[in-house]
DNA sequence: TGGGTGCGGTCAAACGTTTGGCCAGGACCC
DNA sequence: GGGTCCTGGCCAAACGTTTGACCGCACCCA
């Protein structure tokens, strides 16, 4: 490896002194354009490379974006990923991407790099459990948190989501009005603020509609297509067991109709399942997957961007926004089998 | 925000000079017992951030790693990410994330955003026509690269990766075993070593079983579940159609699988199918996919040790590592159907 | 008594940028 | 011809760490 390039390097070789190099490679209109081009192309043919470090130190702007979510590897995420990534790259950000798996330790820590690194903000879904006291703490420290996907009690920051109790409420009442009058609630946890909305969604859908809820028909579990098809065999074990599933989530629903299938019947026509999310997938399903459009790009790009404005100086106040769902109906659901 | 904290603002409280209290910091035996809790304590107390671009500007050693792959989400190189993700954290060391979609240009931004930011090394699954010449001027300013899932002609870095002709080789000499004579091979591109290698592979197998490959049975495309979905009725409009398909992954198969189960078929019954990584995903597909493991736990975790050992200056050769796949029979192959 | 050794600690120079303040020279104006 | 402005550029002080060189002291040994 030559000798490290710097700026001196090339002030020293243009007789010129590193401000004026400095300002020229910035393109600032205080140096005149001759000596810019001059500068510039001098740069580039000796392979300079531009310290960030040392700029930041200086500026204390360090152009990352730390990133957190529970699972980067859940498409859910990733499609809000692919939307930050967008957004971020455009402005010229770099991100910073971490899993928390929804370890409150694993998550202070991503915290405290992005702390170390200087980094400009946070993107979030926090992690089950997250005290309001954790994100005052890394906004005392200078950096700016928004959160995805889930909102944190007394968290005074913006939060992107979908309006979760709304759209599982479009779920079930397309079963209902499918006439499915037994229907049950599978996958998901209600430790998190989207957990709560959408089993409150679900159940008021049921009690609007007076549909009795028993309360074997919840069957809680992790948010994976394994956990469906675990769920499935409970499902069906159930005495008098429901014509019908309302999935936390479109994995969830793959599952559990990979479960069903297994059992040897046939989702869609003896069992309905509905999902929730609308990935990629739900469309390529067999049976193609009714499910529930949750808006990720938007949320991504919208968080992204309050991030970026606030960066920018815009006075982004603490508000909530929520993404409006919309149904996708498809070929797993119909209308309940006669027996 | 309080007032920025430094290494000076705790060595003025305590009346010791901000070398001591650096050193204290990070446990070096140079300072008393007493003197290192003392400072360590109020460190904590006052909440004092480390800040670690100051530091790496002075030692060139950022903690920064940089991983590029051409799609985090999917899920053949998420679970490689786990891997690395797993084997960086205990080490310390953050780091910072990409997709480069294939594309030259995004791959070479993001080894000069590396640069800047004084990275410790990169790992990258090389974007299709990566020229050595990249890589070298990424070795040339100091940063060293590891290849994962392909190589690179000519690169003289270490490389870890699948023994695709080898693995490609099981999965077709188990159908040819099942009886099939007549096996297409789906998805895929042959621009990269591991498709060449994959097809290599096949054609291998079949020759030696002195089976006829027709070039119409070579069906390439992406490697995702809707290139598998759409590929199954091209395969099925082939007159004389194959029997079964070798495909480039479990993505591939798994959506080719639906595909097949749209035109009223039953894969594993009327089509045996073969997916390539064994994802997660594969053994709960309906029906449960026979395919190949392909060490991706392994391939991170050795990739990321091996950067890690250069970092601390042991002399990594460059070395090409293939890791042995392995067969994983399941439901999705069986003996052809007589007609 | 004088020199050697260890211990605990300090000094100050770097690392590579950015930027507010300053300056020289020329044009322009009355 | 003296003042005012502009233009293009330079100076030097930061930003917060780390680290090689040094230093003072106590103790020990001969």
């Amino acid at each position: 490896m030559a000798q490290k390039i710097k700026l001196s390097t090339i002030a020293d070789a243009l007789k010129v002194s590193t401000a004026t190099v400095s300002l020229a490679l910035r393109d600032s209109p205080l140096v005149a354009d001759q000596t810019r081009e001059k500068i510039k192309e001098h740069a580039r043919a000796i392979g300079y490379i531009y310290n960030r470090r040392a700029a930041s130190l200086r500026t204390s702007r360090s152009g990352i974006v730390g990133v957190v979510v529970h699972d980067i590897m859940n498409p859910f995420f990733a499609e809000i990923l692919r939307a930050i990534e967008g957004e971020l790259d455009r402005s010229g950000q770099t991100f910073i991407l971490s899993n928390h798996y929804d370890q409150l330790d694993k998550q202070r820590t991503f915290i405290d790099t992005v702390l170390q690194l200087g980094g400009d903000g946070v993107i979030m879904s926090p992690a089950i459990g997250t005290p309001a006291e954790d994100i005052r703490m890394a906004e005392d420290n200078g950096l700016p948190v928004v959160l995805i996907a889930r909102s944190v009690k007394d968290a005074n920051v913006p939060v992107f989501r979908g309006d979760d109790a709304y759209g599982i409420g479009l779920a079930t009442n397309h079963l209902i009005s499918l006439g499915h009058t037994r229907i049950a609630m599978v996958g998901g946890t209600d430790q998190t603020s989207t957990g709560r909305d959408r089993y409150e969604g679900y159940l008021h859908a049921m009690q609007k509609a007076g549909l009795e809820v028993k309360p074997e028909w919840r069957i809680p579990g992790p948010r994976t297509k394994q956990a469906g098809f675990d769920a499935a065999p409970q499902f069906l074990a159930l005495k008098d067991h429901p014509t019908a599933a309302v999935c936390w989530n479109d994995l969830a629903a793959i599952g559990m109709m990979n479960g069903i299938a297994r059992a040897g019947l046939v989702a869609g026509v003896d069992i309905s399942v509905t999902g929730y999310d609308d990935l990629e997938e739900a469309a390529i399903a067999t049976p193609a997957l009714t499910t529930v459009w949750n808006g990720q790009r938007e949320v991504g790009q919208r968080a992204a961007r309050a991030l970026l404005d606030q960066l920018n100086g815009a006075d982004t106040h603490a508000r909530q926004e929520l993404i409006k769902p919309e149904l996708r109906i498809r070929q797993s659901t119909s209308r309940p089998k006669e027996r």
